[in-house]
Order: structure tokens, then C-alpha cells, then sequence
DNA sequence: GCTTGACCTCAACTTAACTTGAGGTTCTAT
DNA sequence: ATAGAACCTCAAGTTAAGTTGAGGTCAAGC
């Protein structure tokens, strides 16, 4: 029996507040997030929320892909390739994590360009060249006969 | 006279259409960027805008920031730093560069930890430990007895 | 059994970063 | 000298990602 106590402890649901707690959000975010299909809840009787504890591994992974600058839509896209019905494995995971990966990429290298690029070109007038580095590869397709450009794009 | 024209064509102000093309931003951005003091211009008699050349170097690096996800608030902090007359040498935009530095290099750290962690972490059950390496530097910090976390912040 | 802290819904507000539109002016090429 | 392309201002609209608030329900401890 104190065997099942620990299961049923373990595998208990977590509340909207607990789950904002642990996952550094607010409560808001967590409805939000739930309307936008980003995450789900089971109701308790009395209409409150209950969460697997999943729940706080997706949220971690909605965080960690926002920090690199991918849209909630774009998470929300990624994150309904995760199984519906069971827990999503390693493998469910590790395809999200390729999926995001050049993403990732490509905002390091900007990032990296941006910084050091400032000093060697944002002063030298490279800036205005189309082969300066800090240029976005893809305003070097869409100008025609245009001038200086950078790195942007959130 | 025909080297007094080069000269002047040189340097002649750029129209707001012109820097649009030549920037790859629409005309309605650039009215906007003045409005929050990024950029600056002369008028004409007839009221309308007139760029120094340099504008496009500015804007530039205005993308540049805001495709790492600086806020444009931040992007205008940093840039006020350039004078106000004069226009900018080599050494005012490496001082902007590094004032940026730090919190670029902490930004690239951040995003090569996730990029290092990403495959290994995010189907490992880690991301809800404190320790996972995935975890947002600031989460650590900012958390009190909370569970998952990962590492956002656009 | 009742108080108090968590929850619930739904609508409205917020900030960032622009875009669109209306109504009017200036320039430039014929 | 005039048509059409570019400009101008100012107000309002848009999208993303949440937050705030009003008004009402649930549940856990004393």
C-alpha cells in the first residue's frame, strides 16, 4: 500500500498553479498555451485543470524554442507531430529537436556574424557591399540593385 | 567640375524611397524608425524627407540586431551612443559594438549550450532537473523551488 | 460549515513593431 | 502646365504573446 501511495503520488496530475510554479510561468501562460493547442488538460469534476506532469517537459521545450526565436505557431506546428494519445518517447523528441536545429543554426551564426562583424565591418563601409558578411543571405536574393543591409529577422 | 559633380552626386541625400529600396525596408518603417529617434533625416523646402548615406549603414545594423532579437528600444539605446552630428567613424561604431559585446557572447553561449544539449536533452527527462545543462541561466536564478525549465528569451 | 486561497471564463488591455488608409502636397517628366 | 509618381501627416488597424480584471466557483483546513 505504500507502494501504491508512491505511484499515485508520482503519477498524480498537477494543478495550473503547480505546474507554474515548476515551469517558471504564469498562470496566464498556461491558459494560454492551452487555447492555442500548445498544451492540454484533463477537467476535474469541479472544471479545474489537471496536468500530466509531461506537461512540464513540453513547456521547458516551448521555452527553449521561443529562446531561439521561433514562433509560438511554429512551436505549436512542431509540437503536433508529438503523439496525441501516448507519452511522446525519445525518439518523439529528438525529431522536434531536428526540426529546429538549423533554426537554431542559422541564429547562432547571425549572432555570431553580428558580433564580429561590428567592429571589423560596421565602421570599414563593408557594410554597403554585397559580399560584407553581415548581410542577410536573403536580402542578397530579394534586392535588385539595392545597398547596404545587414543581418535581421526575428 | 566634372569631378565637382561626382563629388556632389556622391554625397548627395537620399530620398525616402531610396532608402527604402536601398535598405530593403518599406518607406512606412522608415517614418516609424524616426518617429522612435533610430534614424534621422533633413527636409527639403518642400517638406520632404532628405538621408546622409549613412542612414543605410544604420538601418543595417538595425536589422542586423533585430534578426538576433534585440528589441528596438535596446537597438535605439545602443545607437544614440553614436553622435548626434558628426557622422559616425569606425571607432564610435566599434564602441556600439562593444557595448553589445558581453551580451552578445552571453546570448551565444546560451544558444550553443541549447544547440549542444537539444538532441541529448529534450527527450531525456534532464530538462526538468536543475541541472540540465538546457535550463535557462536566469531560470536558475530566478526560480524559487520550481521544477522544469529550459531557456527562452527572444 | 465556513472562510480563504486556488480556480474558472471571458472580455478587454498591453507592448512591440509595423502596415494601411484617408486626405492633401510636391516633384519631375513630358 | 499638367499628369502621375512620390511624399507628407495622422489616425487607426494588425499580429504576437501575453496580462489584467470582473464576477463567480471549488476545495482544504480549522
Amino acid at each position: 500500500m505504500a507502494q501504491d501511495k508512491s505511484t499515485i503520488d508520482i503519477n498524480r496530475p498537477l494543478t495550473v498553479g503547480e505546474v507554474a510554479a515548476r515551469a517558471g510561468v504564469a498562470v496566464s501562460t498556461l491558459h494560454f498555451y492551452e487555447e492555442r493547442k500548445l498544451i492540454q488538460s484533463i477537467r476535474t469534476g469541479g472544471n479545474q485543470r489537471r496536468y500530466r506532469r509531461e506537461v512540464l517537459r513540453r513547456v521547458a521545450v516551448i521555452k527553449a524554442a521561443q529562446r531561439v526565436g521561433i514562433p509560438l505557431a511554429d512551436i505549436g506546428a512542431a509540437l503536433s507531430s508529438l503523439p496525441d494519445g501516448r507519452v511522446p518517447n525519445a525518439q518523439d523528441w529528438a525529431g522536434l529537436s531536428a526540426r529546429w536545429r538549423s533554426a537554431l543554426d542559422r541564429r547562432i551564426e547571425d549572432l555570431i556574424a553580428l558580433r564580429d562583424h561590428l567592429d571589423g565591418c560596421i565602421g570599414c563601409g563593408c557594410l554597403s557591399i554585397t559580399a560584407c558578411p553581415l548581410r542577410n543571405p536573403e536580402d542578397r536574393l530579394a534586392e535588385q540593385g539595392a545597398g547596404a543591409q545587414l543581418l535581421l529577422r526575428p
